[in-house]
DNA sequence: AGCGAAATTTGAATCGATCCAACAAAAATG
DNA sequence: CATTTTTGTTGGATCGATTCAAATTTCGCT
């Protein structure tokens, strides 16, 4: 009875076992750790004991001091958790670090948090091998607690000019230009842009500067493969509304009003995620406007979803699940030295473009 | 140059800090723990050796053994660990977990393995405070292996006999009469069921001798209910084929093929979950079966794609996110009593179920 | 029985922090 | 100025394991 009360107080170590069966630690260690060495009749005898007192076996957090390795990798993003398992980009990402994770056995911890201090302490005191990191949103703020760790990291989206940290992108510019060229193509020369962030906690129409000053240099250029290409069809880009959003609903509608809302509306819209782009096909059907009879939309990053709309959006399509198992792959080996890897990207011609409204 | 080297040698710890600056480990703690305890002239003064010798901070290692709590849930399956990201129940469920977790400010730690071995090792090594567990195949293994760590954890599905583990599920029994009320009352006679297993590693026809030893009482519970209802209408439920399937694409179609080869086809399919179902309606429209024109179909679970699909799926909905919530608490603040909650279900109508087609 | 080799076992050291009782110094009080 | 109180600092103990060189035991063989 007393000894069921104390085993309720404090959780059995090896310690009480290498005690209790006689043995030194380091042998009830090894009963458990490497059991081909001891001794059949004194193995048998301390696993009798522990059993019997209940021991619950090498507590990992006693092994992990020593390991040393944790055999997890995190994963972070200043969204909230469940960002993980609703938003489709980040669910084919998880996707593909979860293949390179199931390969090597390795764990996958999930880090977030619902305000700044509790990111910051999340971030230091997750327990893992490195981290890769979901720089949306606020990621150079992520990317610096993360440096603090001095683990290896990977930053998703090469969104940095910041040479010195690990990451893997895609080439911005050239599926940029895939886009606009598709549509001028097609003969739009009314264009609009739905643009992701430029800088932390930014929303409304871009300025030149907005642009040339950008933290987010992935957004800058993706405008800039838009607005190169368009010009070389002699399209007049200093004219072309660029909205930055936050990439979910509320901005991005905000941003679909107020591009309408000006004279001229475009026939051709160009979104820099399939998210705002899917929005956009279903604010402009409510609003009476055919998608792709009245307006073409391109979106970016080439999620299942875009396939399933009605009309199929029509995308530049990043290699998602291969950018996850390489982000993950290079935290599992990863050498001390730093990578940046760009990606190719695919265009894929679906429903939601076509030829410009004869005006 | 030579203190470099040794750094890229053997990270820099705490005491290292303490001895450079000349105070004791114990002050040296307390400038990162709890900084205002401490001096500020001596605050500042360690501040700057660890920045200046690039201390990361106390290591998280160090700090959880004494501490004990990782302040995170492992949630473990048997599945790769894609399936978080892939099944559209795992899906809700996960986002229910992450909302407990993220008011909390906890971590999710995914645990899973490709083989036997290596998730026992999982299991073993995982830094959590409890667990959740997706029992589906291979779930009372789970249970076994968890329950040897000794710390508390919820299986999700009540699917066991055994009263002494925690679990959340719904009333099987009586969603399962809702579906098939449902029916009967459509002027459905014949049926054939898509069933979930009723032991491990099982597939095919099952006997009613399959039925009795279940191991899965979820699955046995969903069953009876059916049966209970049918022959409140008069219905032979001796008649009625039961496919165990393992709840994805291969074994479905093995079921749907053995039960449309034999004589009299069904009206009516009863299938213990979205995903069967949802696979039923495309196997049939393969099959140029109209649903619910020829075959009408009820599913199970209340996924969101079940909403989405052409037609949309009539379900008995569970509420997924609410249990993934009071699974994620019931870790969260667990105080050692072991709790059996029952949830209620919903009956959603839509159009995969329609009038018995006139024989 | 005696001897060396092989197989086991031991116990101190280590991993990297936090906690806390005891002590020291500085400040407040009589 | 002596005494109490407050504030800051110290260093040993602890969390729960693993590791490894050294000590011990066992075994095979003559």
């Amino acid at each position: 009875m007393a000894s069921l009360l104390e085993g309720q107080a404090r959780p059995i170590r090896l310690a009480d076992i290498a005690k209790a069966a006689g043995v030194s630690h380091g042998t009830a260690s090894n009963v458990f750790s490497r059991p081909e060495i001891v001794r059949a009749e004194v193995r048998e005898r301390v696993k009798a004991v522990a059993e019997q007192m209940g021991y619950a076996g090498p507590d990992p957090k006693g092994r992990l001091l020593r390991a040393g390795k944790v055999n997890a990798i995190g994963v972070a993003t200043t969204e909230p958790l469940s960002y993980f398992f609703d938003d489709p980009f980040a669910r084919v990402m998880m996707a593909g670090i979860s293949e390179a994770c199931d390969a090597t056995g390795a764990g996958i911890a999930l880090v977030s948090a619902a305000n700044q201090e509790k990111l910051a302490w999340n971030i230091r005191s997750a327990l893992v091998d490195g981290f890769v990191l979901f720089c949306i949103e606020g990621g150079s703020r992520l990317v610096d607690l993360t440096r603090e760790r001095k683990l290896p990291f990977v930053a998703l989206e090469l969104g940095f000019q910041d040479e010195t940290v690990s990451a893997i992108g895609v080439d911005n510019v050239a599926g940029a230009k895939l886009a606009a060229r598709h549509l001028a193509e097609l003969g739009h020369r009314r264009f609009a842009v739905l643009s992701l962030g430029f800088a932390d906690n930014r929303t409304g129409f871009a300025t030149p500067e907005v642009v040339r000053s950008a933290v987010y240099t992935g957004t800058r250029d993706r405008l800039a493969g838009y607005f190169e290409e368009l010009s070389r069809f002699g399209i007049d880009t200093a004219t072309i509304p660029v909205y930055e959003t936050e990439n979910e609903e509320k901005s991005t509608r905000a941003g679909l009003e107020a591009i309408f809302a000006r004279g001229e509306p475009p026939t051709a819209i160009l979104a820099m995620s399939d998210r705002m782009a899917l929005i956009a096909i279903d604010w402009l059907r409510a609003k009476g406007l055919d998608v792709p009879g009245d307006v073409s939309i391109v979106g970016f990053d080439g999620v299942p979803d875009g396939a399933l709309s009605t009309p199929p959006l029509t995308t530049v399509a990043q290699p998602i699940t291969e950018i996850g198992r390489r982000a993950a792959r290079m935290i599992l080996d990863h050498d001390g030295a730093v990578r940046r890897e760009t990606m190719g990207v695919e265009f894929f011609v679906r429903g939601s473009t076509g030829p410009a409204p004869k005006a």
